[in-house]
This record gives C-alpha cells, sequence and structure tokens, in this order.
DNA sequence: TTTTGTGCAAAAGGTTTGCATACGA
DNA sequence: TCGTATGCAAACCTTTTGCACAAAA
C-alpha cells in the first residue's frame, strides 16, 4: 500500500518531520488492514524500538490523523481505532464481538434548505450495526 | 414530554425498579431536551438530592439506556451524551462549537446482498459534521 | 542553530467496580 | 423478606501534559 518512499513524501507534504516513530506508526498502519488502537500500536511499535512511548504514539496519531494520513473512528467510548485506509468509506460495528469493518462508501441523501436550517454540511459519517458474517454464521451452527 | 405516571409506567413495563435517582434522572431528562453528559445530569440530580452518587448516575443511565427509555451518543471519544428524544433521529455536531444537534430521520440505503456480505443490519446510525447556524452566522458577521 | 518531536512520569478525564447498607416489590 | 439499587471510595482505562533531552531541518 505504501512503500517507504511514499510514506516519506507524505510526510513532506504535510510538513511533517520524518521521524522514525511516524515512520514506523505509518507503515504498521499499512501492513495492517485493519482498525487498531492507539495501545496496540503502541505495543507493535514498541516491539521493535523498545524505548518508543506511549505519549509518542498517540502523539504522533494525532499528528498523523491530523494531516489526514490515517483515519480515525471512535465508536461507543472505546478506545479510537485507527486505520490507514484513506478511501471514503463507512463503518459496521457488531453488535455481538464489536469487531468494526468498512463497508463501501453510498452518497448522503441531499437535503432541503429548510433540513440544513442553517447547518453547512462537510461530511457524512454512518454507523451500521448489526451482527457480521462470523457471528451469524456460529449463532447458525 | 413525561409526566410521572408516564415515567413510573415505562419503569414497570421495562421491569425497572421506581427508584426515586432514577425517576429524577429521567425527569431531568425529559424537562431539558438536549444531549447532556453523565457529569451534568449528576450535577443537576445532586443538586435536589445532595447524597445521589455519581455511580448511581451512571449505573442509572446504563440501565435506563438498555430498557430503550433514554438514548446515548458517543462523539469524538468525548464524554457519552444522553438524551430522551425516542423519535428516530440522527445527529449533527458542528466543527466549531461541537454542539451536538438532532436532525431529522432519513432512511437508509437498501444494501445489495453483495454488499451485505454475510452482515445483518440492525441499525443505521448517521453523523453529519459540519458548521452550525449559530457559527455560521458569526463567521459572517 | 532553531524548531519540533521524544521519553518519562504524572495527571487528567470519564467510567466502572467491590462492598456494606438501604430500599422497593 | 428478598433481591436489587445505592453510596462511597478506589480502581481502571484511555489520553494528555510538563519538562528536560534529542533529533530534524
Amino acid at each position: 500500500m505504501f512503500n517507504r518512499e511514499e510514506i516519506l513524501q507524505a510526510f513532506e507534504e504535510k510538513g511533517l518531520r520524518a521521524t522514525s516513530q511516524r515512520y514506523c506508526i505509518m507503515e504498521y498502519l499499512a501492513r495492517r488492514p485493519v482498525h487498531l488502537t492507539a495501545d496496540e500500536i503502541f505495543r507493535a511499535v514498541n516491539r521493535s524500538d523498545p524505548r518508543a512511548s506511549r505519549a509518542t504514539v498517540y502523539n504522533s496519531l494525532n499528528a498523523l490523523s491530523e494531516a489526514g494520513l490515517v483515519r480515525d473512528i471512535s465508536v461507543d467510548g472505546k478506545a479510537t481505532l485507527f486505520d490507514s485506509n484513506l478511501r471514503r468509506h463507512h463503518h459496521f460495528v457488531c453488535d455481538l464481538c464489536a469487531a468494526v469493518e468498512d463497508v463501501e462508501w453510498f452518497e448522503s441523501p441531499r437535503f432541503s434548505r429548510a433540513e440544513l436550517a442553517g447547518r453547512r454540511i462537510r461530511e457524512f459519517e454512518v454507523v451500521l450495526r448489526g451482527t457480521c458474517k462470523k457471528c451469524n454464521s456460529k449463532a447458525t451452527v
């Protein structure tokens, strides 16, 4: 998904200093196309560089997120999840196992002037809830 | 919105014991048609009954929410917000002042079998983001 | 050299929990 | 009376912060 060059170039474009910790984090997220908590990312990064600190992982994730290089989603007050899937997409959360999955993007409906009520809409974020494939098949067995 | 009888009847229907704390919380939420944090609710309830504890407010809100008598929404990892608006609705969050507003319900698109990918959808939750009426008018002035 | 990021530890929210007591059914 | 809810305080989990030091630009 991202090779070294692409990551470093993205940092430069966004005006982010290319520190080894940030690079590690970006690379780890790019390799693992799932939603990860800051703590999971911290443990992974800390495994390869035992001096990497939890605070830096949090700070870096915030910086990467603000720069638009990773996306974060927080569901039900649990720990924020990060991923590097930059394609527009929505999310599905399983009621049973709490897994978070990406779902294909679909358009927002158009709002009438009355419905907008003076608001300006920038983003449209959907969370679908239900039971995931895995849990459904377990229940059937 | 809710009078005493209605609240007590709702508790009975849901098999919830009618404790004075729960009643207080329900009544307060019914009187204030906004999104409130558990802490705001705690402070209000505690004002009228100084013995009411924070833990009970959290426990009660969870019980009320599970019973479907209040709804909760958590946005951006900040404190969960509670409200007693049980009509189906979506939410709008202002980028600038972080206000959370209810918006009219609109239907989910229909998903094809392929899009569902073995999932069963129970709920469709939308968060619109942008700038609210108040912030827009400030910016224009 | 100048800035910005890092590591560490401590603190800050928000929420849950264990246990003895009180209270609703 | 019986079982569940409450109050209290402590614990927990996630995230942020202050400060001295290190590393990018």
